[in-house]
DNA sequence: GTAGGGTTAG
C-alpha cells in the first residue's frame, strides 16, 4: 500500500494523456480492491478520481466489496447504480461478481433481479454466469431454480458440477448429491478435493454415515488425503454422524491443522458430551500456536455448558475477551446455557436482559430450561412470553413451555397451551434415539410403537420408574407418569425415546450403554439428570451422544451390515 | 490493455 500510494501521487502530479491516466488509476483501484493487502476504502476514493470509470473499474470495486468480511450489500448497490446510469454497460464479469455477492448475503430477491438482467443483456449462455447462477440459487437453498439453470447448461465443467452438488449438500439432500456425483463421473469429469468436500458435507448434514464411510474409502483410494479442507470435512462428518472415534482418527493424522480443523474437532467433542476432551484439545491447539477464533470459543463454551463446568466456562469467556473477540449472540447464548444448566438462572436472566445485542430464541429456550429445572414459574412465564414473541410458530417452544407447566403440576395452563397449539396447527417433530446391540442398530422414535419388543420394554420401564421413585429421587417428570391422560403422555417419563433405548440396553447387554440421541426437540431437557439417576440405580455406565444426526434408515431395527 | 464461476467449523 505504501508503494502504491507513492505511485498514485506520481500519477496525479505528472501530465499524462487522459486514457493513460484513467488506465493507471483503474489498475490502482483493482489492486486496492482485490489484493489481500489492499484497502477497499482507498480503492473507492481512487475510483472517484477516474473521470469516466469503465466497466473494469466498476467490476473491481464490486468484487472488492464482496471480498471483505462484513456481509454488506454494497456490491449490489453498486450494480444498481451502474444499471441506473446506463454507462458503462455491464459485462459477464459484472454479472458473475454481483451474483457471487448475492450468494454471500443470500439476497434472493436481488439475485432474481440480476438473473433478469442476465437474460435481458444476453449473457444467459456465458458459462461463468450460468455457474454463478447455479451457485447463487444453491446458496439460497432454492434447489429447484439451481437445477433448472444447470439443466439448461450445454457445457458443464467441474466448477458447475461442484456448485450444483454443494447446493444439494447445503440442504442435506444426500441422495441427490450422490446421484450428481455419479452422473458427473459418467459425463467424464473427474472430481477434485472441492467436489469431495461438498459430497462429504452432504453426509454430515444428513447424518448419512454409510455413504460418508464409502466416500472416505473412495478418497483413500483415489486421493492422497493431504487436503486440509477435505480432512476437516471428514472430521466434521464423522463427528456429526456419531463416530467421534473415527473423527479423532482422521484428525490426529492430519499433518497440518488450522483453526477450522481444530474447531471442528472441538465442536465434535462438545456435542458428544465429551467436555474434558474438548478442553484438552483446546489447550493443545493453543500449545501448537493456532489462534482460536469466534467459532472455536463457541465450541469450548458449549462443551463447558454440556459438561456443567461453570468456572471453566467463565475462564474461557474471559480468555475470549483477551483474544479481542467481540461476543456474538451465539456466544451469549452459550454463556446463558452454561449458567442455566448449573442452576444459576437469575444471573443468566440478568445477562440476557442487559446484553448489548438482542437475544435470540435459543437463548430464551436455555433460560426456559433453567426455569423448569429450578421450578421458577413466574420467571418461566416471562421468558415464555419473550420466546413466543420471537418465534410464535415453533413447536419446540410450545413443548418446552408445556413441560414447564407439567413439571409444576400446572395442568390447566398446560391444557390451555395445548389448545392453542391445536388451533394454530402446530405439530411437534418427534425426537429419536438409537442403541447398537450385537451389531444391530435399534431405533426408537418418540411415540412410535413399531419395535417388536415394545411390550416388554413398556413393562420394564414401569419398573424403572418405580425404582427411580422408590429410591427417593424425584425427577419432576416421574411424578407426572401416573397422572396424565393419554393425550399428554408424551411428557411422561416412560415415553421419551432415549429412555426406550436405555431400557433396551439394560435388558439386552452387559456392556456400557451407548445411546445416540437425535434431538429434533428439546423435550428431554432433563435427560442427563435422569440418566445419572438410572445409571447409579442399575450400576451401569450410560453414555449419551447428544444432538447427533442420523440418517433415517428403517423404523425399528436395521442390520449393521446394511448400515455400513 | 487489465479480471472470472465451485469447498470446510455454530
Amino acid at each position: 500500500m505504501r508503494v502504491l500510494r507513492q505511485l498514485h501521487a506520481h500519477i496525479l502530479t505528472r501530465p499524462l494523456p487522459l486514457s493513460s491516466f484513467a488506465f493507471a488509476l483503474s489498475k490502482i483501484v483493482a489492486f486496492c480492491a482485490l489484493s489481500p493487502f489492499g484497502n477497499i476504502n482507498y480503492a473507492r476514493s481512487v475510483f472517484a478520481q477516474i473521470p469516466h470509470p469503465n466497466i473494469f473499474s466498476w467490476n473491481s470495486l464490486i468484487k472488492g466489496y464482496s471480498q471483505i468480511h462484513t456481509l454488506s450489500k454494497e456490491p449490489i448497490f453498486l450494480f444498481k447504480k451502474l444499471t441506473e446510469t446506463g454507462y458503462p454497460v455491464p459485462n459477464s464479469f459484472t454479472l458473475a461478481f454481483v451474483l457471487k455477492a448475492c450468494a454471500i448475503v443470500t439476497a434472493f430477491g436481488e439475485g432474481l433481479q440480476v438473473h433478469s438482467h442476465v437474460l435481458k443483456d444476453g449473457f444467459g449462455s456465458s458459462l461463468f454466469v450460468q455457474t454463478s447462477l447455479v451457485n447463487f440459487y444453491g446458496k439460497c437453498e432454492e434447489i429447484g431454480f439451481a437445477r433448472k439453470v444447470f439443466e439448461e447448461m450445454p457445457v458443464r465443467n467441474l466448477v458447475a458440477w461442484t456448485a450444483m452438488i454443494s447446493g444439494h449438500a447445503r440442504v442435506g439432500a444426500v441422495d441427490e448429491a450422490m446421484e450428481l456425483f455419479r452422473e458427473m463421473q459418467k459425463a467424464g469429469i473427474q472430481p477434485d478435493a472441492m467436489t469431495l468436500v461438498s459430497v462429504v458435507s452432504a453426509c454430515a448434514v444428513a447424518g448419512a454415515l454409510d455413504i460418508g464411510c464409502w466416500l472416505h474409502a473412495y478418497i483413500e483410494k483415489y486421493f492422497v488425503l493431504t487436503d486440509l479442507e477435505l480432512s476437516t470435512a471428514l472430521v466434521d462428518m464423522y463427528a456429526k454422524c456419531g463416530c467421534i472415534e473415527r473423527a479423532k482418527q482422521v484428525f490426529v493424522h492430519m499433518p497440518v491443522k488450522d483453526t477450522t480443523a481444530w474447531s471442528s474437532m472441538i465442536m465434535g467433542f462438545a456435542y458428544h458430551g465429551l467436555a474434558q476432551d474438548a478442553i484438552d484439545a483446546f489447550q493443545q491447539m493453543l500449545e501448537t500456536e493456532v489462534t482460536p477464533d469466534h467459532v472455536t470459543f463457541l465450541a469450548v463454551l458449549s462443551a463447558c455448558a454440556h459438561g456443567g463446568l461453570v468456572s471453566r466456562g467463565r475462564r474461557f469467556w474471559s480468555l475470549m475477551l483477551e483474544f479481542g473477540i467481540e461476543p456474538s449472540v451465539e456466544h451469549y447464548g452459550c454463556k446463558v446455557d452454561l449458567l442455566c444448566r448449573s442452576g444459576l438462572v437469575e444471573e443468566a436472566y440478568r445477562i440476557t436482559t442487559t446484553m448489548k445485542i438482542p437475544p435470540n430464541a435459543a437463548t430464551w429456550r436455555s433460560l426456559l430450561m433453567g426455569c423448569k429445572k429450578k421450578k421458577l414459574l413466574n420467571l418461566g412465564e416471562i421468558v415464555a412470553r419473550y420466546l413466543l414473541e420471537l418465534e410464535p410458530l415453533n413447536a419446540e417452544n410450545f413443548i418446552m413451555i408445556s413441560n414447564l407447566y407439567s413439571s409444576l403440576s400446572q395442568w390447566e395452563k398446560m391444557s390451555e397451551l395445548r389448545k392453542v397449539m391445536k388451533e394454530k396447527c402446530i405439530k411437534p417433530v418427534p425426537g429419536c434415539s438409537s442403541i447398537e446391540v450385537d451389531g444391530v442398530v435399534h431405533e426408537f422414535v418418540m411415540g412410535d410403537q413399531s419395535h417388536p419388543e415394545v411390550k416388554m420394554l413398556r413393562e420394564f420401564m414401569e419398573e424403572m420408574s418405580m425404582r427411580v421413585r422408590d429410591s427417593g429421587y424425584r425427577p419432576s417428570i416421574s411424578d407426572v407418569l401416573h397422572k396424565v391422560v393419554d393425550e399428554e403422555k408424551e411428557c411422561a417419563l416412560s415415553e421419551h425415546s432415549e429412555r426406550f433405548a436405555i431400557a433396551y440396553g439394560l435388558l439386552k447387554t452387559r456392556a456400557p450403554i451407548v445411546i445416540r440421541v437425535v434431538k429434533n426437540l428439546r423435550v428431554c431437557v432433563d435427560c442427563h439428570e435422569v440418566i445419572k439417576i438410572i445409571s447409579k440405580l442399575y450400576e451401569r455406565e450410560i453414555i449419551v451422544r447428544d444432538r447427533v444426526r442420523f440418517h433415517k434408515f428403517i423404523k425399528g431395527t436395521c442390520s449393521c451390515k446394511d448400515f455400513w
